[in-house]
RNA sequence: GGUGGGGUUCCCGAGUGGUCAAAGGGAUCAGACUGUAAAUCUGACGGCUCAGCCUUCGGAGGUUCAAAUCCUCCCCCCACCA
């Protein structure tokens, strides 16, 4: 089966260019294609998921995928959809932020042996002069159709408008585009559904500069089933980066999916077979619940390692309870079958203290705040006013409250604030 | 450069001297109901030593018993004109 029918019953295609041409250049040629990601930040975020998969997907049907970092670009600041200017970084920053999102990629994409490349397009963007850069790409384009672009509509319809620099942003993405297709032979851009008007442009300029014929694809907004931009959650973004995003809440974030986006994601986000999925439209109430845990354990197993997504289930399994994941849901996930039942585990976030410091001396709500539980005393005291603090499992009565010797069960305390977030107290 | 209009708590957006920690909506959080779902209802939503106090309305000063609201200067944005 060809990618591109692999991609559009996944759910990953939102728009392309050339339908027949690029099916037929992808079934007989090694292609090489390429998605850019900004270096705004040293971690990427589900937000960028949808892309990275689709590389993913390139890579297992032979093909090249490029990650080009935006080290020029992101001097700049892509303004397509955008309501507002973006920040513009460094370039310090930026180096800074390649070597995460690097490291990142390579979970989901095998870098050795130039099976994959990562570029950086400050290489040659920086370098460009502007005369020359006028007078060779400029030409090509039309301000007229700019300006009538749906990217630049956002900017163009708001009272903050869009500034110059802005506006030469697609002028520098189609440039990247040409020169990836002079140097790497890559001549298929994918990006965002934001990206059309950019990734057009580049193919455009690819003809009239070098006279080859390149494609496009772009990718839905995925949005979840109440129509929210994907992956945020009350610390944020949702970070790739298990230091920023553990992956315990990174398992957490996929089990706490709408029912509605559950044969949907699993299309977008696992490797798990079309044939499978198809089955769980079958599952009904409680049941899915099993298939979430399916879902979250393999998205955080291609993120972070099987064995982080072995130890966020069974952490799970610990404050939650118990689940069982039968032999026939999902079968080639390699999720463990069978009952798991409820087991002490570290994996749940946990600090660790000194006893002294604790009893008797430091009230609930400071211990809430020092945990990350709450983000202030004034949110721990609304919290337990509320009725939704609780210490071991029950609800905390009063917000003056200490702890007492009686609160720790084997050397241990559990947190809870709401109905899903966990903080252990450990006392070594 | 000129003229006019603006900058309000996470976002949108009311508020033009005290009754303003600041309407309304969204987002968010908690509770009830549930399935760690959705929908719905209820409540909360600056901070703190929390029935009280403190700090916020672009920035710095000033007038006043009292300022987000009035005055001065500065910074930024927008529209039209040049």
């Amino acid at each position: 089966m060809s990618v591109v029918s692999v991609l559009k019953e996944r759910g990953f295609v939102e728009n392309l260019t050339h339908t027949d041409e690029l099916e037929e250049y992808l079934n007989n040629n090694k292609a090489t294609c390429y998605i850019g990601f900004d270096p705004t930040a040293s971690s990427l975020h589900v937000g960028s998921l949808v892309c990275i998969m689709a590389l993913a997907h390139m890579q297992r049907h032979g093909h090249r995928p490029i990650a080009l970092v935006g080290g020029g670009t992101g001097l700049i600041g892509d303004p397509s959809g955008k309501t507002e200017l973006r920040k513009i970084i460094t370039q310090e920053q930026i180096d800074e932020n390649k070597k995460g999102i690097r490291n990142q990629l390579s979970r989901f994409l095998d870098f050795s042996k130039g099976k994959a490349l990562l570029l950086d397009n400050a290489e040659w963007l920086t370098k460009l002069e502007y005369i020359p850069f006028l007078r060779d790409i400029g030409r090509h384009f039309s301000v007229n159709r700019m300006v009538k672009a749906e990217s630049y509509k956002a900017r163009m319809d708001s009272e903050d408008g869009l500034t110059f620099i802005e506006f030469n942003y697609m002028l520098l993405q189609a440039y990247d585009f040409m020169q990836l297709a002079k140097s790497h032979d890559c001549f298929l851009q994918m990006g965002g559904s934001d990206q059309w008007g950019n990734i057009v442009a580049g193919i455009d300029l690819t003809r009239r500069t070098i006279g080859k014929q390149a494609f496009g694809i772009t990718f839905p907004l995925i949005t979840t089933a109440s129509g929210i931009k994907m992956g945020k959650t009350h610390k944020g973004a949702v970070w790739l980066d298990a230091d920023r995003f553990s992956p315990y809440e990174y398992y957490q974030f996929w089990v706490n999916s709408d029912d509605a986006d559950l044969s949907r994601f699993l299309k977008l986000f696992t490797f798990l077979s079309m044939e499978e999925i198809d089955k769980i439209k079958n599952i009904q109430g409680v049941d899915l619940n099993k298939a979430k845990a399916v879902l979250a354990y393999e998205a955080t197993k291609i993120c972070h390692g099987e064995a982080e997504a072995k130890k966020a289930l069974k952490a799970s399994v610990s404050v939650f309870g118990a689940i069982e994941i039968p032999n026939d849901l999902l079968p080639s996930s390699t999720i463990p079958r069978g009952t798991h039942s409820s087991e002490k585990d570290d994996s749940v976030p946990s600090t660790k203290y000194d006893r002294e410091i604790i009893i008797g001396k430091v009230s609930l709500i400071d211990l809430f705040c020092e945990t990350g539980l709450c983000k202030s005393k004034s949110d721990a005291r609304r919290l337990i006013k509320q009725g939704g603090g609780y210490i071991n499992g029950n609800r905390i009565a009063t917000f003056d409250q200490k702890i007492t010797e009686d609160d720790i069960i084997e050397n241990e305390i559990l947190l809870r604030a709401g109905k899903k977030k966990y903080h252990k107290i450990i006392f070594e």
